[in-house]
DNA sequence: GAAATTTACTTGAGTACTCAATGGTTGTGG
DNA sequence: CCACAACCATTGAGTACTCAAGTAAATTTC
């Protein structure tokens, strides 16, 4: 039971570990937070960069407020912008701008390469980070956007 | 690169899931958050059930400024108290009280617990929870504080 | 067709921190 | 012995959310 809660205890470390590297480095370079990272890189994802903020909140793991929190920002600075809904007043849709998907360009080569010095060492064997991946899927973890894996 | 990314995607999904989870669980049960209980456990394992603030900190990963933000709370209902130290003015120590190891006492049963029920179901072969916490160690995740794995 | 319900989103207030600045204390070096 | 450096902790302000309440719009039910 106590190896259970270590290991809870290890993923809630390692998790702040990890985003405040990728804060630092992304916040560093292209002014954008971790989470601002993923949320941009779902909207890339997105067909025509574009996708319901409600729809955008369930991929991302945040609440609609949330998402209203953490796209003002965004929006502000000209990464995204806000559609309205041709037949539907309640919905808007939250896109990925020009200047955004040239930002999500840079932060995913400078993420890409943080991630691969990070897991791409020779501490981990071939198919660790597979296994480590798998794991953290079983525990609720969805990773890059896309087809699921 | 991009399954290095994805992986650290889903280790930061996986935590907001996992932690989401302590905190309703110990906060219906214990009002307690999660970062309530590592903090608590953090000064359990301690000699004498306390410790130096600034090593409190280091122990947890937050800063200095974060344990007194945390601490303030606890401190107020009367889980947690505050020393001096008799030679170094400079220096505070934390303190779990009586009311605090009986708190602790009780959360660690359920955290354990939903421990166990998250990492202890038939979908875990033998030994992939000892793999993960090698993983997450790896990454820099601390788990239960006592002697370091 | 209107009332009730559901959906989508925002906003006020709150939580859990960090950062930077500040102040007090102790230790070190000349 | 004093100036300077280092250590410890707090606080104002800020970030990144959540929760609950509220508003508007669409759908469902009768």
């Amino acid at each position: 039971m106590s190896e259970y809660l270590d290991t809870c205890l290890r993923l809630a470390r390692a998790q702040a570990v990890l985003v405040k590297r990728f804060d630092n480095q992304l916040g560093r370079l292209h002014g954008l937070s971790f989470a601002d990272f993923v949320l941009l890189q779902q909207l890339g994802s997105a067909p025509g960069g574009r996708m319901r903020r409600v729809d955008l909140a369930a991929a991302v793991g945040l609440t609609a407020s949330g998402v209203t929190r953490s796209l003002g920002p965004l929006e502000r600075i000209g990464l995204v912008e806000r559609e309205p809904d041709p037949r539907d007043a309640r919905v808007a849709y939250a896109a990925l701008t020009e200047a955004g998907r040239e930002r999500l360009q840079h932060a995913e080569k400078a993420a890409g390469q943080l991630a691969a010095s990070v897991l791409g060492g020779e501490e981990w064997a071939p198919g660790e980070v597979a296994s480590l991946a798998g794991y953290l899927a079983r525990l609720g973890g969805t990773g890059l956007p896309g087809p699921t894996a």
